[in-house]
DNA sequence: GTCTATAAGGGGATAGAC
DNA sequence: GTCTATCCCCTTATAGAC
């Protein structure tokens, strides 16, 4: 699965004067972000410096900022990156299979972003901790109309039969809390498992059969 | 419920000299504490500063200082203050009832957490997230200790045919992210719902649901 | 494009009067 | 115990040489 698209941030100062990227430039915008999405994601805006970052880039401070405007900038690109890439897993949710494996189809995608990509889900996870201040509006708009369509999708199913009476948007949410528990919270799950121990695949068993159990008519 | 011990953190200067504190020296510890809570769950660690937490309560920086050594003291105490009260709803998981009514009321109570102090689980939240820098004795101890009294507890429940065959530390991690997401994601699911509703009843229902039919022999 | 040096400001902590 | 004033480091961002 791709998580970066290619990006044109208004933030990135080559774009500012409507020149082009180079491929040089593109690689470095790639370094920077992917240090950026290091440090952001274990420390918080706040708690990121652009001297750790510059540091896991392998540049200068100063050159940091001849490629971004400024910390807001690297950090709001980066979400900025992220966000539609975040929400497909969500359109696995559809008619082309059954209802139920669908469902499963959903969790299982949903705990391989988790297992896979975890310092983007605590990203997200440190931006809404904190009352998602830069992406309220993503949120509220986009977000928010992906799930209507998709409770209203979950309702269907439910009077047709396929599924089991549910709650609609509780069970979005549910999907979203148990499967990003296993990346956000993971300094607790390896503190209660072992620190070798790798929870994925038991977690999977016991989603898998959480929803069957849920879900099944 | 009580979230406050009587506490004796030994960052604060009184205790130091080993001093008792007097009325007003605990008025004021607890003012702090209340002021430091909202400040550290919205913002974390780093994100805080003393400035906000002087305002909030009403006092002045230096002033703040006279209580506690440090910002890192405020926060320390706080967390131990808290830390205990924190397990304790875990402790309904016991056989003093049915086993499928002992995990609802915990389910239950947790969430009323969630409801009733969104900004201490906020703060655990902000902790863990960044990788429980402050409290990974804590979590690889006491609450690996209970965890693993917990787990031995439902696996007998398990075998003697009470509910359905289950990962009972999955049991638990799914129990933990299901409640507590309506806390430390609030802001994501006022996004979705709309900010007046309140999601707490219907969180509930599902809930109940979901454990009943997860786990009703 | 990249660097060193540095400006500018925020924020934790202290000094010392009251 | 509480305040004003201040110190000083850390961090963001810029200046200017190369």
């Amino acid at each position: 699965m791709r998580l970066y698209r290619i990006f044109t941030a208004v933030s990135m100062r080559q774009e500012v004067k409507g020149k082009a990227q180079t491929r040089i430039q593109k690689e470095k915008t790639a370094t920077i972000f992917a240090a950026a999405l290091s440090i952001f994601s274990a420390q918080g805006f706040r708690g990121a410096t652009l001297d750790q970052i510059a540091l896991e880039a392998g540049m200068s401070k100063p050159n940091l900022l001849y490629y971004f405007e400024s910390k807001e900038a690297i950090h709001t690109a980066l979400l900025g990156n992220l966000i539609e890439t975040w929400l497909d897993p969500m359109r696995a949710l559809n008619d082309d299979s059954e209802p139920l494996e669908s469902i499963l189809n959903y969790v299982r995608l949903k705990l391989a972003m988790s297992r896979d990509y975890p310092r983007e889900s605590r990203l997200f996870a440190n931006e809404i901790l904190q009352g998602a201040p830069r992406i309220h509006q993503f949120l509220s708009n986009d977000l928010k109309q992906l799930v209507d369509e998709k409770t209203a999708l979950i309702q269907r199913w439910v009077q047709a039969g396929k599924i089991r009476d549910v709650d609609p948007v509780h069970l979005i949410f549910s999907i979203w809390s148990l499967t990003q528990h296993y990346a956000d919270f993971d300094a607790q799950v390896h503190a209660v498992l072992g620190t070798e121990k790798d929870p994925y695949p038991d977690a999977e068993d016991y989603l898998v059969t959480l929803f069957c159990r849920m879900l099944q008519v």
